[in-house]
DNA sequence: GGACGAATCCGAAACGTTTCGGATAAGTGC
DNA sequence: GCACTTATCCGAAACGTTTCGGATTCGTCC
């Protein structure tokens, strides 16, 4: 491997000015510029990133750990998440570790070992817990840069992604009251998940508004399969004052709703409404199921470019009030949920 | 954060003894051991990975690259490999960098980037093209330690897992051609992909010894995915002389074939017979279908540990002759495939 | 032609670790 | 008490980069 030394050898030059053209100074000459970028090439050069790092400070390496057991249950998310990031990163010369927790392990213990490490610049987090995730509260003591997909609090003072999930919850919930739903069953994500609990939130709010006590046994909270949202939902379909409609955290869920409520020989829509939240994950289109089904809708794979580009201002700039982002939801009405 | 001369002069001893104490060399008193190891806790020092790498040319890191538009489409398969290396690694106190490659970037030079920036130990190197993998032969040429799930070629000399891929061709086609079968589709993965290729050479090799032809226009090459299952499944259906029996390369696959051939009004094993290779992938297991699916099973998570500490052993000792893992494949008869 | 500023260049120190070669102290046998 | 081994320790150099402070060259202007 080609170092500073041997192109300054190889070009009679001083290491420093190698070092200056080839990070853009402008104390060094279009000509000199020139050969250096040459005799890079020519010699396959590429920094030192320990070296570099150890001067700068900087490594250029974020990393993402997961909670692999806890996650397990629905990789689509966390895939689109993870290799929409590692691209983002890639795409600006930088790489992302990603750290799969072993069972058993810590996870504040897991950053605050990698941080000390001194290797990483920055972190993201995904699927925050609710309220006061211990990994955010480490970080923001120990300031180090980080990012999370969602939030632990209302308003954070760190930066954030994320999508108004009390709204969701909110919206969903008033359109199936204006179809004339009185008992509303609500499936979503696993208890302790940020966003599922402000859906909750703004479920109970819609309900309130129109004068209703939520019915806890209609709830479920746990991660989103399939196989879940199947059970879950013949579970709810046993009861003896059973639902009229549901709500589904994702298309997942909804899949496995289907398949229940038609086990019990219903039709979805006309007998029992759905409706869900859609990620837009590329394996279960929401415009595919049949009857077609009304969501609010929001890529999650539309969080990844603000995701890098907020984590990658924090580390430039530490000390900056954090920028985030609130990415649209939008409604689309088809055919899942009737009028009653 | 800490550093050794910290620690040195909070112990009133050399940084040389501190480092030596902590990586465990013989030459320092079982007491000041312990005192540098109490202290190292108390000041929650952890070493500074660039700094030793710097020095001692390891980083502890190792990368593995995916093309994310070449594998969108299975991403379970890619799931359980890449979260099973980041733990395999973490156990062990390494870091995994996934690099995902924006579109339009050539693999070899992403690799050679990665390589020269000094930072990596080794790569996994996953999905290999049959014959002769730009990445292997750039490793190889470069002299970087590497190890690769699957192989480019019959008899690799680096260290690779695989499991024998032509074997599984071979006995399935043989088991179809027991039950008297005579046109037997085969659906796999991508064409170039070296486990399809190997499976394609054993399937043929089947087909002669029973002194068959193979019909090229029974096999398809494309992703493996349940919509292209169904689609390849439904166009082979469409055939003058259609097959009585069809070959799976995974059960995504298997499960868009079982549509197809309900869709035509048929039935799975009493009219088409199905069998296919089994991933133990945690979505779909084979004997969850109806009729459960005969299989050839190997779990691809199992594959993960010997990666991981094959690619360690190279990194240790870049020039002893690799070792490699070839890991067992079994039978496994259910119902989706009967006599004719 | 001398002074001056701009344009280029360079030496040397520093980042935190590992490790080589040797120094010091303590223990042994005579 | 001496030489000699053994157990501990330490200074200093090195890894490849970045960057500070200053040096050199050159053209320009009076």
């Amino acid at each position: 491997m080609a170092t500073l030394r041997d192109l300054s050898k190889h070009l009679g030059i001083s290491v420093t000015q190698v070092s200056r053209a080839l990070n853009g100074y402008d104390d060094v000459s279009e000509a000199t510029r020139q050969r250096v970028m040459d005799a890079a090439r020519e010699l396959g050069y590429s920094a030192n990133i320990s070296a570099r790092m150890l001067k700068s400070g900087r490594s250029g390496i974020v990393a993402m750990v997961v909670d692999v057991a806890a996650e397990r249950d629905v990789p689509d998310v966390l895939m689109a998440g993870v290799f929409g990031l590692s691209t983002g990163f890639a795409r600006r010369d930088m790489q992302l570790i990603l750290h799969a927790m072993p069972e058993g392990t810590d996870p504040v213990e897991t950053h605050a070992k990698l941080a000390r490490s001194g290797l990483i610049d920055g972190f993201v987090i995904v699927n925050p817990q609710f309220p006061q995730d211990p990994r955010i509260t480490f970080l923001e003591g120990e300031n180090v840069p980080f990012v999370v997909h969602g939030r632990d609090r209302i308003t954070p003072d760190y930066p954030y992604v994320d999508i108004d999930n009390q709204r969701v919850g909110y919206e969903l919930t008033r359109y199936l009251l204006g179809l004339g739903h009185r008992r509303i069953a609500m499936l979503d994500g696993a208890e302790g998940a940020a966003f599922s609990t402000a859906r909750l939130a703004g479920h109970i709010a819609a309900l309130a508004e129109a004068g209703l006590e939520p019915d806890m046994s209609l709830v479920r909270q746990a991660p989103m399969t399939e196989v879940i949202g199947r059970n879950s939902m013949d579970a709810v379909l046993q009861l003896a004052d059973r639902p009229t409609a549901v709500i589904a955290g994702n298309t997942m869920l909804a899949a496995g709703i289907y398949s229940a409520i038609s086990e019990h020989g219903l039709e979805v829509g006309h007998d029992i409404s759905v409706v869900a939240h859609d990620d837009r994950l590329p394996r279960l289109p929401a415009e595919d199921f049949t009857p077609a089904l009304t969501v609010t809708e929001s890529a999650i794979s539309a969080s990844v470019e603000p995701l890098v580009e907020l984590l990658i201002a924090r580390i430039a700039a530490k000390r900056t009030r954090p920028e985030s982002r609130l990415l649209p939801v939008t409604f689309v009405e088809r055919a899942s949920a009737q009028r009653r």
